[in-house]
RNA sequence: GUUCCUGUAGCGUAAUCGGAUAACGCAAUCGCCUCCUAAGCGAUAGACUGUGAGUUCAAUUCUCAUCAGGAACGCCA
């Protein structure tokens, strides 16, 4: 609805600066203004006019206000304020229609046809299955599954990817881990290696193992079994923490897959036939500087094993086979040299560098009893997700990392997150939908959805239909520049602006008209509410 | 040394394509339940947006320099 009424309005505008002698095409464009005095819109046209016309933009700005036809805009004034603002009044009366387009359209309110039904592939968390999901992961989960759902809102055909590492040195490694501590469990004295994997998950796996069947890979070939168990085992685990984060994937794209199938030896040939590759020092090099790397990429190592690059390439080159229009990475910040050497791979295997993006989140370091607690798998020193959604619970999980945005470097103090789970935000969220639940509960009479509003103060809801209003161009901006944050915003926005009514007004009196016309409207909020909420993968309660 | 990210109130963050008096939460102070959930609302206080230049009618936003912090610079994955 508002993208109409600014749409036709911003053809309005142009049409009067064409008059006024500009022939040059200008992209107007509105914002929101901070201060509700500069009205619910505003543009800044007559300040960049002032090059084109040579006049004082307050001249312009009341030159085209008094050209424009106010009614026909759904205006209920416009005004010049500042250095040459014009803010524009909307007419709420009309506006509050709104509240009807939401109560028809339900969760579809926001919804858009922006992607056109494109192909889209995200590939996000692509954890290796060699220990369980740690810290760092949930913040990629959380960006990487709202960034989907919101590309769904807005039109876009999307699928959600995880790429399993099963095909690389490490699954070796994991492997002579677990057997190692299976043999422990027999009273053999073990000695890992510094390759060797150290967490607490490998001794269940070998404990199971045991129980299982007992020491019977003590005297035979053991090597497979070991291997496919361990690897089964962490990606069940995997899946199953992902479930309870609230984030599905429609693919989980094996390595070893490229392997079996050939796709990296035919995409090893064919860059090597193309004449992209050459040989130095004993090793194959891949061109990649002149794509914009900083130095060319070995593919095959001197000793004839292949680096984590070339079936990296098979598998982009795979994506692209599978006719996606875009492709979306999400990476942890120690991957952003790895971008330059991806896209120059993508246009080797043929496909046109800028389908590929790149989202790189920045760390997330933990600190506990104020000091930083270095993870990794291989010392097995990790805060896993499993002991994070327990202690902290999904909802406030997800609304605490996806609510910042991507580039910022996260500080997690455990204490304080456990601490400090009670206050978050994504309570004050989910307060406002419980609290328009429970007006209904205590109605005396059944609500009955009005079409129309006679007996109501309108103004009293001026802030609440002008946010429900934005909803569809938030969703579509935060689609666009890639920040499921904004999202974050709009829900405390929306809550605040709620919270702020209900203690304003005392919404349940004897004049039942009144009621439901005001139900009508709250209806309205409780569903964007839990739409927003459902795009950052978080639910709705009743009560609280 | 090179590349990427960050620097905003005591703390955590936001700020739309460069816009008006830099917003929100926590913490602080004051006020609001005889009444629909006080996990709430209202108010006060708190910022030379790291620093210095430049571009512009207008800079938290763009450019350059500089300081500080994080990350990466493998024939690891």
């Amino acid at each position: 609805m508002i993208e109409e009424i600014l749409k036709q309005l911003k053809d309005n505008l142009n049409k009067i600066i064409k008059e006024m002698g500009v022939t040059e095409d200008l992209d107007i464009f509105f914002d929101v203004p901070k201060d509700s005095s500069f009205g619910d819109y505003s543009t800044n046209i007559s300040m960049r006019l002032t090059k084109i016309l040579k006049k004082n933009p307050i001249l312009i700005a009341n030159e085209i206000k008094s050209k424009l036809d106010l009614t026909k805009n759904h205006l209920e004034k416009c005004e010049v304020a500042g250095q040459g603002f014009l803010n524009f009044f909307l007419d709420k009366k009309y506006l509050m229609q709104v509240v009807f387009q939401i109560l028809q359209e339900k969760e579809n309110y926001g919804s858009s046809n922006y992607g056109q039904n494109k192909k889209i592939n995200i590939e996000f968390v692509s954890a290796n299955p060699t220990g369980y999901l740690h810290i760092g992961h949930c913040r990629g989960a959380a960006y990487g599954d709202s960034l989907a759902r919101i590309y769904q809102k807005v039109g876009y055909n999307v699928s959600r990817e995880h790429y399993v590492n099963d095909g690389g040195n490490q699954i070796h490694h994991l492997t002579n881990s677990i057997y190692a501590r299976y043999q422990e469990l027999f009273g053999i004295e073990i000695t890992l290696d510094k390759e060797a994997y150290h967490g607490k998950e490998i001794i269940e796996i070998a404990k199971n193992i045991k129980d299982e069947v007992n020491d019977k890979y003590l005297h035979e070939e053991w090597y497979d079994y070991f291997c496919n168990y361990g690897v089964n085992y962490l990606l069940n685990g995997l899946k199953k923490d992902l479930k309870d984060f609230n984030v599905t994937f429609d693919t989980w794209f094996s390595e070893k897959s490229l392997y079996d199938s050939g796709a990296v030896k035919k995409t090893l040939e064919f860059l090597k036939e193309k004449g992209y590759t050459y040989e130095k020092d004993n090793a194959l090099w891949l061109k990649t500087t002149i794509y914009g790397d900083e130095k060319d990429r070995v593919l095959v190592k001197s000793d004839g094993t292949l680096t984590y690059f070339t079936p990296d390439i098979a598998y982009h080159a795979n994506k692209l086979s599978r006719g996606f229009a875009h492709l979306i990475d999400v990476l942890g910040a120690d991957h952003h040299g790895y971008i330059s050497r991806l896209k120059a791979a993508i246009a080797y295997v043929g496909g046109d560098p800028d389908l590929i993006d790149v989202e790189i989140l920045q760390m997330v370091r933990v600190i506990q009893n104020g000091e930083e607690i270095k993870m990794s798998k291989r010392s097995g020193k990790a805060i896993t997700m499993r002991d994070l959604i327990d202690e902290v619970g999904t909802d406030a999980l997800r609304f605490m990392f996806v609510s910042k945005s991507l580039s910022t470097h996260m500080d997690l103090d455990l204490d304080l997150a456990v601490k400090q789970s009670n206050e978050n935000p994504v309570y004050y969220v989910q307060y406002a939908y419980a609290r328009i639940a429970s007006l209904f509960r205590n109605l005396k009479q059944p609500f009955k959805q009005v079409n129309s509003f006679k007996h109501i103060d309108i103004n009293k809801f001026n802030r609440i239909i002008l946010t429900l209003l934005q909803y569809p161009q938030v969703i579509i901006e935060a689609a666009t520049k890639r920040i499921p944050h904004k999202v974050c915003q709009y829900a405390l926005n929306l809550a605040s602006v709620f919270h702020s009514y209900y203690n304003d007004e005392k919404i349940i009196t004897d004049n039942e008209e009144e009621v439901n016309e005001k139900l009508t409207i709250l209806k309205a909020v409780q569903i964007v509410i839990q739409d927003a909420l459902k795009l950052l993968g978080v639910g709705v309660k009743e009560e609280m």
